[in-house]
DNA sequence: ACCTGAACACCGTTCAAGT
DNA sequence: ACCTGAACACCGTTCAAGT
């Protein structure tokens, strides 16, 4: 009855994405992916030329799947900060990616939300180049953001793990130990963005108030 | 005549960072580390538990080796900016470190970096929190910057190699396209850290006002 | 055309055995 | 005590062969 049409590309993304959620990206092997589907792993290489073109493919489609655009009625300055908090929240919902956010090349969902920044913001009086900058500036810091909240839960995980004094503070003088300690309890809390985004804002609140002035 | 005492942490340590600079992080093996000491990869299993102790162990030497911190007789906004320059160097530099940055656990050199930042804004009348705070905002934005660069230089390099149109762009809109093209080159440009950096520090100096003025 | 099986050259890690 | 050899259970990828 089912019309076994051979498979195509998406099957294999989709069967990447169900082992990337039952195991984690790091542990993502060709032949598991393949044994999800039922098949030899070497049918992939009909689609893909190597694990990492499937990866790229599989991430692209996981930032598709985001929606990181809040409603646009809000005011620009709301709105940039609900963008970066889908975007976050995106990431750290999905920590296994995370490593491979700096070493992999971003697909077309990406440049998808690149470009309706750009345009938002370009529409609220905001050069080009500003808008640019400011997506810069905002992808930066929830990058950063990120890339500390999961380490973070690294060095927790371990702790917990562990029952130990944290790696991060062996070795340290008391003076050292003293100043350090706090961070990573700061670290730790909830707000990552909480810190950089707002100094971000203030800056293109004070850019478009120069825009205006001329 | 040379007495073979037997092999320390710190041999496996540096023959791991021998290692880094022939092949990168993503292509050290124990087996690699083994062969660069002339014996067994299981030698090492007396002083790390795993590959990842080995690997935490390893990027605390690299920072430990980098020396981030300029001269104490600059003012803190020229001195912040050094460090934040000094840190984003030592990172792009040895890129094949960045994947890593946020599942590895961050060790005592990482700590002692930590500690003497916030030293030295308290010093200048921030108040502790406001410290620490500026020091996530700003650790925030030089692993974004890292990753960004990393991310573009892998894009740039694919490009080379194959001669066609940018997987980012593939798959968009003409507007879309017109709107994301310019981010790419953008992005590619010498100063990730010349964005961001100057909000952060316009926020800090607005903040040091503010508790003078109190 | 699309998929497979066997093989190659690797991994990290365990464990019993050597000295 | 410190190191080794052989083995286990995996990898990504190639390539000739099947249907």
């Amino acid at each position: 009855m089912a019309k076994t049409a051979s498979l195509t590309r998406q099957h294999f993304i989709d069967a990447a994405l169900q082992v990337v959620a039952e195991v984690g990206v790091d542990k993502l092997s060709m032949r598991r992916v393949a044994t999800e589907l039922g098949v030899s792993p070497m049918a992939m290489y009909k689609h893909f030329p190597n694990k990492e073109e499937l990866l790229a493919a599989t991430l692209d489609a996981v930032i598709a799947n985001a929606d990181v655009f809040p409603d646009d009625s809000l005011a620009w300055p709301a709105w940039v900060e609900q963008v970066a908090r889908g975007m976050f929240q995106a990431l750290c919902s999905e920590t296994s990616w995370v490593p491979l956010l700096s070493s992999m090349r971003l697909g077309a969902q990406a440049a998808a939300v690149t470009g309706a920044f750009i345009e938002r913001l370009s529409r609220e009086g905001f050069s080009q180049r500003q808008a640019i900058n400011a997506y810069i500036a905002v992808l930066q810091v929830v990058i950063g953001g990120v890339c500390l909240h999961s380490s973070i839960s690294a060095e927790q995980q371990h702790q917990a793990d562990s029952k130990l004094t944290p790696m991060t503070l062996t070795g340290l003088k008391e003076v050292e130990r003293h100043l350090a300690a706090p961070i990573l309890g700061a670290m730790g809390e909830l707000d990552q963005l909480g810190i950089g985004l707002p100094m971000i804002l203030a800056a293109l609140e004070e850019q478009l108030r120069g825009n205006r002035a001329v």
